[in-house]
DNA sequence: AATAGAAATGATAATCATTCCTATATCATG
DNA sequence: CATGATATAGGAATGATTATCATTTCTATT
């Protein structure tokens, strides 16, 4: 594991913000000044395949990390964009049940408006 | 409603392979040939704004559309990456219950891998 | 410690879906 | 028929993500 790797790992670990890999680049920079956004996706999707990081893809947005990876959804505020996490509302068992076939896995995001952003309107 | 928007339309109501922005544009064109793929981009975020069609946003693919808006969701084979339609996963109300707020709605993709992709391994 | 080979990096260029721009065409209406 | 409003085609621009590649950093072995 090399110290960049590391230390994008440890970033994403600190934090539950779910940051997009150019937030991941700015706040690993204060340890690895010379980091490369390249080394950041590159680390990002090996991370990803070692099921150490968890990649939400988002539908209009740059794509945003999550390091942590006990299955969970999220709930995504359409005004301002921030992401939260909740317990998984589906189970794998469940879908397969209903779906009569043997299912890999599901992405799945609920939509909202934030306490935040609903006081503003 | 332009030609081109009743001809995007009418193609997608036509199919339920759920095609991209390129394939929309091969099939629109046999019936307007100068049709550009611009156009066919601007009138289906028209479309979608008037609920008559539904995008499907792909996480690593160009975005798919349906020309179907009766709730559904899909099933996706991580082989072809074929989409197929299946009845409600989840209501709004399920998921404000679990949630305890307000929902604005989901969108939920599941995975698995097609019977004609597991009988080719 | 010296070193060969492998792996990772930083910098830059390439990719590709999608959006934007603009001059032109179409259309409804007075 | 002129006018204004709207939509179009085509091409250029955008922006997130990947690929490339020369150079640097590790690692293990002598």
């Amino acid at each position: 594991m090399s110290r960049q790797k590391e230390v994008i790992l440890d970033v994403l670990r600190k934090v539950r913000t779910h940051p997009t890999a150019d937030e991941i680049l700015l706040m690993a920079r204060r340890r690895v000044p010379a980091l490369a956004l390249g080394t950041v996706y590159r680390n990002l999707k090996l991370l990803c395949d070692e099921k150490k990081v968890r990649r939400i893809p988002m539908e209009d947005a740059p794509d945003r990390y999550d390091g942590f990876t006990e299955p969970h959804d999220h709930l995504i505020c359409l005004d301002c964009g921030k992401v939260y996490d909740v317990p998984s509302l589906q189970t794998k068992e469940a879908l397969e049940a209903k779906l009569g076939a043997k299912v890999s896995g599901y992405e799945m995001k609920v939509y909202f408006v934030c306490p935040n952003c609903q006081r503003e309107e």
